[in-house]
DNA sequence: ATACAATCGGGACGCTCGTTCCGTTTAGCA
DNA sequence: TGCTAAACGGAACGAGCGTCCCGATTGTAT
């Protein structure tokens, strides 16, 4: 759904996949507030083609976060399937490390400035799944207390992406008491 | 420090008093972010008389954190006296709620366009100490495991407010994990 | 090689917001 | 009551940013 239509002429593919490649490195390392004219700038381009193909500086941010989920997604189903017990745990930490160096992803998550359950409904849907598979495997395999639903690893989601993106390393040091918290007695 | 030299005119003690209070409500509505124009008007005042009274927006911020703070740490320390093993997480919790309706104080954790250790120096020792308190006391009653640090008690303390702020009361159910977490297995 | 349409770059526009300026109003005092 | 300096309000200014527009450029089919 990126490429339909009549083939975009070359040059014109080019700089797309420049915009596209130039936005997400400086969306997660500056956030959704960055300049649209900063990103033009960084893949020397001008304002008006970003806008050429993207009708708005929301939809290119869209584009970039959705593509990253399906990243984490992917990744995250390949581990569950190594390692039952911790797909939960191994997933809830690199989430957190994203945060870390993507801080679009992080204003997803957090829905500041932006929804993503009604923005990108499907994407949003793909990962809920995603998330109550992993604990239901996780608890079938005894390492996470059954009391715990979807909505909490949302919750924790959250709280771990804010503790690693605003005190770094420190942040590695509180996983241990939030596994031995989702842990059963 | 606020009303020395000679003494404000009446009425500009009025409107600054009056703008103080306005502002702490507005800042922990709305956050940092807010317009000083919308501060104004819903203060009745012009953007000018703000800015006699406050040389910089930024000022006006700190003034208003810093007040908050002082009653949180007092707080805290009067429950401590009541219940030495409970302290800590009673200033944990407390704090998270803060954070749900005062955006303010949460940006100043975070560190959100807002250094706390920089621009109020004595009210971050005076907070750190309190930390420190309250946690040697926990681990003196037994009721946070001894491996735990300061740093690890501030990390805490931005995750939790982001998850009250963002997921609402859905954070109110992670709080016993993260006590399960803190306390010696 | 030529022509035409697609695409480009970057200046212009409009809006928001922090801060300043200044003509007007008012408190405090004699 | 009248005078003066303090204080006021809000228009004005400048900077930043998203978006639009248009004359110049370039890919492509013939």
């Amino acid at each position: 759904m990126t490429e339909k239509d009549r083939p975009l002429r070359a040059d014109a593919a080019r700089n797309r996949a420049r915009v596209l490649r130039v936005a997400y490195e400086t969306f997660a390392e500056e956030g959704g507030g960055v300049p649209i004219d900063e990103i033009a700038r960084r893949a020397g381009v001008g304002a008006g083609t970003i806008y050429r193909h993207f009708p708005t500086k929301e939809s290119l941010f869209q584009a970039i976060v959705a593509d990253r989920l399906r990243q984490v997604v992917e990744r995250a189903r390949d581990q569950a399937a190594t390692d039952p017990g911790e797909g939960l745990y191994a997933f809830l930490f690199h989430l957190a490390e994203q945060g870390a160096t993507d801080l679009g992803l992080t204003e997803a998550f957090a829905g500041t400035g932006f929804d993503l359950a009604t923005s990108l409904p499907e994407a949003e849907r793909e990962f809920t799944t995603l998330m109550a598979d992993l604990l239901a495997q996780a608890q079938r395999a005894g390492t996470v207390r059954p009391d715990v639903d979807v909505d909490d690893v949302k919750t924790l989601i959250v709280g771990l992406q804010a503790m690693r993106r605003f005190r770094g390393e420190q942040a590695d040091r509180v996983y241990p008491l939030i596994r031995a918290g989702l842990t059963r007695r």
